[in-house]
DNA sequence: CTCCAATTGTGAATCGATTCAGCGTTGGTG
DNA sequence: CACCAACGCTGAATCGATTCACAATTGGAG
């Protein structure tokens, strides 16, 4: 059924050496015989299997990318300047997503890892980097996207978390709010606990300001509208002035959920900030201020770092603790009509 | 440096057969020597090369998914409940994008056949089906998505779009408009057209209701926004008094450019009503009344269908012209605040 | 004590593309 | 005219897991 090389070359009247030649360095074979292969092809529908190149290559011409959530317009984003880069190179990206589940992630990166990627991008779900470390152990280079790596041990490009927490915050206190509600979750999440952090420092940095934790299962629309309903219920004068939600997907569902049965007017009684600025942010029922992060460079960068790495490995062959490298972009807030009324609504051109 | 099954062997004092025994058929094999293995695995960190597996195979076990746009959460929607399915089988997804762009599409479809997909989920761009039609007779099934297949040569999971631009459009003349303006585009995408014919029946069926296209470049927001403006600029009088938008996400952009600057009131001087019904429409700065479709429940079908057809092609083995499958969803109006105001769970926008 | 059947385990052949040492030709140089 | 380099091409070896016909061992029945 299949049409192989053999045949190719029968056909061709040429060894498969040839035409394993034709296909990989065209310019050693002279222009007559190259031409009757590609007829031979031609005429037999012959297509390569990618298996047993890859079988001999030792290594696939693809790149893994773990994500928390795939439908999380941050995260298509940064798989976009990743797929981007990797086609510089003719580089594939093999999509998985966590979830913001262990055993999904430890799945895909088993998955990514009997496929001999060339490496792998990831946006781990907690600190358990021991895995990844193994992982890399064995000759799989990995970055890690979104969460810097905390020692020299991995390859990192990331957004200052921190400082885009401490961003939101400190424009919440500008524009005169002190009762703030952080709404975010699981805080085994490195980017909530970063976020927060970052907040805490801003609201630190205010006399008179306050501060309430409200914590979420996930990072998504559900969880946020469940968050909101919860300040919704409260009575007016218990509620937080202000809300800062950990990522635009939970703002959005405090949104809505805020102002249902418009018991609560945004921003004149809670102000609200998110965190991503994804697309949607700028078309939500009130346009949601935000912190900007550069997604699609991050993706770019990424796999960037990680064809240098392996690269690199290639060459040295000797497993050595190289210097990783880090990059760290630092956020951007962008200002909305949910926290300044009269903001402008439509998002910045690029 | 890669440990192979060959020195798992050695290590266990076994041959590689039962090597891969036990990685397969572990009941075939003693417990004591299952144990054993096991330990030299652990030992040896051996992880089997999925390269080799499948060449032996002759197939992998990857399914290969092409949509038009991974930003469009339809489609990330789609591609889970495709993931769910294939989970159930031990299969995996590969997503590709091709972003409304052929060139695009065919590489992928490349990329998908060389990695020797069990089979191709797709929505395709046009109707290029000849290429397609090669793929499934060289031995990869197709399954079309969001897509009524025109014969019998495919199977296809889809939502009669016809059904739902006519939902669609005998909404908007319910609520007593009748100067329509469809935006959509380009038109070589099925689903445009079949929505824009079923808008063509509702504006027969409704005396005195008149529809003019505006049509777009794409299905992105960016391409709504554009749209949008174009219909703002224009003198009051000139106006349409309601929008049919091909999807949600060119009605997010429309909404954004007519709510710019307070011009234009949505739903009081244009009403506004979407396609896909996305988690974000609701979330939209006037809530957008949309026709749902089924989206992970299309997605999950199209792989069911697939993984049944590629098990009697292993079967059959006999290529012949075997009746495919089409499966129909109806689709289903979503009414919100962009055409009917108390819909809306908030106060209407300045 | 044989004999047969079931149970375990063996190892060479296989999948298909790539690689590389090497062979035969050609054409140019001294 | 001898010599050599460059070129075009060959074909066997290779990657690593799986398979399958067959060998070795064990146990139970007769």
């Amino acid at each position: 059924m299949a049409v192989s090389v053999r045949e190719v070359a029968a056909r061709a009247a040429v060894s498969v050496g040839t035409v394993s030649n034709v296909l990989n360095r065209p310019d050693k074979v002279s222009p007559a015989t190259v031409e009757r292969v590609h007829a031979a092809i031609r005429e037999l529908g012959f297509v390569r299997n990618d298996a047993a190149r890859q079988l001999r290559a030792g290594r696939s011409r693809s790149i893994g990318l773990v994500v928390l959530d795939v439908r999380n317009p941050f995260f298509t984003d940064v798989a976009r300047g990743a797929e981007d880069r990797a086609a510089e190179d003719g580089m594939t990206i093999l999509l998985g997503n966590s979830d913001e589940n262990a055993d999904r992630e430890g799945s895909y990166l088993d998955l990514f890892e009997e496929q001999r990627v060339h490496g792998v991008l990831i946006t781990p779900l907690t600190d358990d980097l021991p895995r990844l470390e193994r992982l890399q152990g064995r000759g799989t280079p990995v970055v890690l996207v979104d969460r810097e790596a905390a020692d020299r041990r991995f390859s990192s490009v990331a957004v200052d978390d921190v400082v885009g927490g401490e961003l939101a915050v400190r424009h919440l206190a500008e524009i005169g709010r002190r009762r703030i509600a952080f709404v975010g979750g699981p805080m085994a999440i490195r980017q909530v606990t970063d976020r927060l952090e970052g907040a805490r420092r801003a609201v630190e940095a205010t006399p008179g300001m306050t501060m309430e934790v409200v914590e979420t299962e996930s990072l998504t629309v559900l969880a946020g509208r469940a968050a909101g309903a919860a300040i919704r219920e409260r009575a007016a004068s218990d509620r937080p002035d202000a809300v800062f939600a950990a990522n635009d997907l939970l703002a959005m569902g405090v949104l809505q959920a805020l102002m249902m049965q418009g018991t609560v007017l945004v921003p004149d009684d809670i102000a609200l900030i998110g965190y991503d600025d994804i697309d949607f942010a700028a078309a939500a029922v009130v346009p949601l201020s935000s912190i900007r992060q550069p997604a699609a460079l991050i993706g770019y960068t990424a796999v960037d770092l990680l064809l240098k790495e392996a690269g690199e490995a290639d060459g040295d062959e000797g497993e050595q603790e190289r210097e990783r490298e880090r990059v760290i972009f630092q956020p951007e807030l962008v200002v909305r009509g949910s926290t300044v009324p009269d903001a402008a609504s439509h998002p910045s051109a690029p």
